[in-house]
DNA sequence: ATTCGTAACGGAAACGTTTGCGTGTTGAGA
DNA sequence: TCTCAACACGCAAACGTTTCCGTTACGAAT
């Protein structure tokens, strides 16, 4: 078991001092020629490699982002961690995931852990428990410590920090465009508890449709779902209910679901009904995942683009972050003049037709 | 922006020495009591919390695990990586996540950056490609630096770790078995090329079923896909494939696939050809994730519990992590000793049964 | 012969901790 | 009054780097 080398063993080893070896390695020309040749080889054949926490403690920030997510076993979660990925490689950045498991508690926890020196900065989405308690305390201090945040998809107001967000609320107008204009004339929504900003907006730009169209949204054309029926384990509840909608409301020719369970469950439930899909009910969900593609009939949903989102976010962070390696030096910065630098940038949604609509 | 406060800062403020500072912190007898409580004090109201880096540098390790993984947007991973996270957590580690996506070069790169003093073990799955050139020097190279390592899932016999795996082999007889008790006489496999170590194992056990039944199993009714087809992007081609395969062997009744997708687009083209299922094909995927559950008919399949896997694996690595701490003082140790004691840890599969079967 | 520039390198501080050891002060026992 | 624990605390090394600031030695210029 050979235990990495440092620059001391080299320096011993070749009888000089450990700022020459460190210079020679860097190929610093204050070394000679012969010297810096010989340092060279042996680190080579040593299988050099500077030790990358000494670095992080010496140069004060580790190169590593972390991320924070209310869970990871989500089709869009992971397809956002991709693309943060991808650019944090590119920018020799390393990640580092914290699960929030949507819980409040475990999200200051693990924001604590890492902030410790463990991170340069976040890119985070906020867990529903916090989104419900509305403390984000934790946020501000880690801005406040001069660890900068970029927050995704589930983003709030109060924190100034970058944000990436796609258009909920035009993605949805489009959506419910697309049934009216195919001739629904009943669209129910589908959607969850009002706290999750997300679902609001998805929420707001179903009524929006309805209302440029002029027609009158119906309190009973629209069923908002406990979010731990989204759970998998409640599959058979979340069905039923869907059921019972269905049937108190026999109208229905078009569904809108915020998410890719609730459009396919609706679609199960339609099935099971007896209508043809998409003949008699046209349905379409948010969040293009794996289910859409599989689902019979494929379903027609608005896509997300979490890729993009989670690279966007990733290049937010780090250019802030080497944007602060500049102005490090104690210049004195307006505080009014850094916050309004704070950019959100809003990723385009796509509608993806299948066969769950004419 | 108040940086986070250190051990230097509390002492200059309160006029004491760094080191009584850090023993009153940590509640040494040898600080009078009057000391401590003022230090604690204050560093409570500073909201001091020690640098996970200096302490990193200090104590040798880091507390956070490296995980490899081919892909990150994969049910399967995605579980594993919940169950490492879970107990990691508890157990007060962080994870720090690289992906190869299936490349060699970016599994060695990867492995390379992290294994610089960021992390003190790995838990990984080898990517395709590494398999495919079966170079695992960069395995083998990390351990022989004293950072363990433990493979899950996609392993490999050359490398001494500690393995997490499921029982392939005999999770796929008892699929075929099941099958064939069904009444099966045709039985279909689907399948990938043979140095996914998975995939090779799966096919055994499928040939095995076929020979303790004493039935002779026929080139023509097996499918070795190409790898490539797995991914979203070629479905079509993937199903072209399928459906050809289909038109070739008309007595089919029965399909084992090893992966979730071959499964259910085996069922989109059966029911496509106007085969019914269950009652003219059968059909049972190996790995349970999202599409099992939503297709239709829903998949009988190999359940193989990813977020347990994901535990073990975790528990095995700080067990081992936590032990190397003891010994640590340069005890003289048998090579072969060491050698003999790593674990395979196996995982019983389970056969979900649902609506593909009868 | 003295000065000076420069090439080639070493010493030491710093990043933030922990900890073994040394040291000064106090009180009590002889 | 002297001695010697015990107590309470400070110094400094160490973890592995980088980098500023010396310090040599030597040849060239004055």
């Amino acid at each position: 078991m050979k235990r990495k080398v440092t620059l001391k063993q080299i320096a011993k080893e070749l009888d000089v001092s450990i700022s020459t070896v460190s210079r020679a390695l860097s190929n610093s020309k204050e070394i000679g020629e012969e010297t810096r040749q010989k340092i060279q080889a042996f680190a080579k054949f040593y299988n050099y490699k500077p030790n990358n926490i000494a670095l992080s403690l010496k140069n004060r920030k580790t190169k590593t982002i972390g991320i924070l997510i209310p869970e990871i076993v989500h089709h869009f979660f992971s397809t956002v961690i991709r693309g943060i990925e991808i650019v944090a490689n590119k920018r020799g950045y390393n990640v580092i995931i914290g699960l929030s498991n949507e819980s409040f508690s475990k999200e200051v926890i693990n924001m604590e852990m890492l902030a410790n020196g463990s991170i340069d900065g976040f890119i985070l989405s906020i867990s529903k428990e916090t989104l419900l308690k509305q403390d984000y305390h934790h946020f501000k201090e880690t801005i406040s410590q001069g660890i900068p945040i970029v927050m995704f998809d589930r983003v709030v107001n109060e924190v100034d920090c970058d944000k990436v967000i796609v258009d909920d609320f035009k993605g949805s107008v489009n959506a419910v465009k697309k049934l009216l204009s195919t001739g629904c004339k009943n669209i129910a929504l589908i959607t969850t508890m009002d706290y999750v900003s997300v679902g609001k907006l998805r929420t707001q730009g179903y009524l929006r449709a309805l209302q440029e169209s002029h027609m009158n949204p119906k309190a009973s054309l629209i069923l908002k779902l406990d979010d731990s029926l989204a759970l998998e384990e409640h599959l058979d509840i979340l069905e039923n209910e869907i059921e019972q909608f269905f049937n108190s409301n026999t109208k229905i020719d078009g569904v809108f679901a915020v998410n890719e369970l609730y459009a396919v469950t609706a679609m199960k439930v339609a099935r099971k009904l007896n209508f043809n899909i998409p003949e008699d009910i046209q349905v379409i969900g948010f969040t293009d995942g794996v289910l859409s593609k599989h689902a019979r009939p494929s379903l027609t949903t608005v896509s997300q683009h979490g890729q993009k989102m989670g690279e966007q976010a990733a290049h937010l962070l780090i250019d802030r972050l080497e944007l602060d390696d500049d102005d490090e030096s104690d210049t004195y910065i307006d505080e009014n003049e850094i916050d309004s630098d704070f950019k959100t940038v809003v990723i385009e949604t796509g509608l993806i037709e299948r066969d769950s609509t004419k």
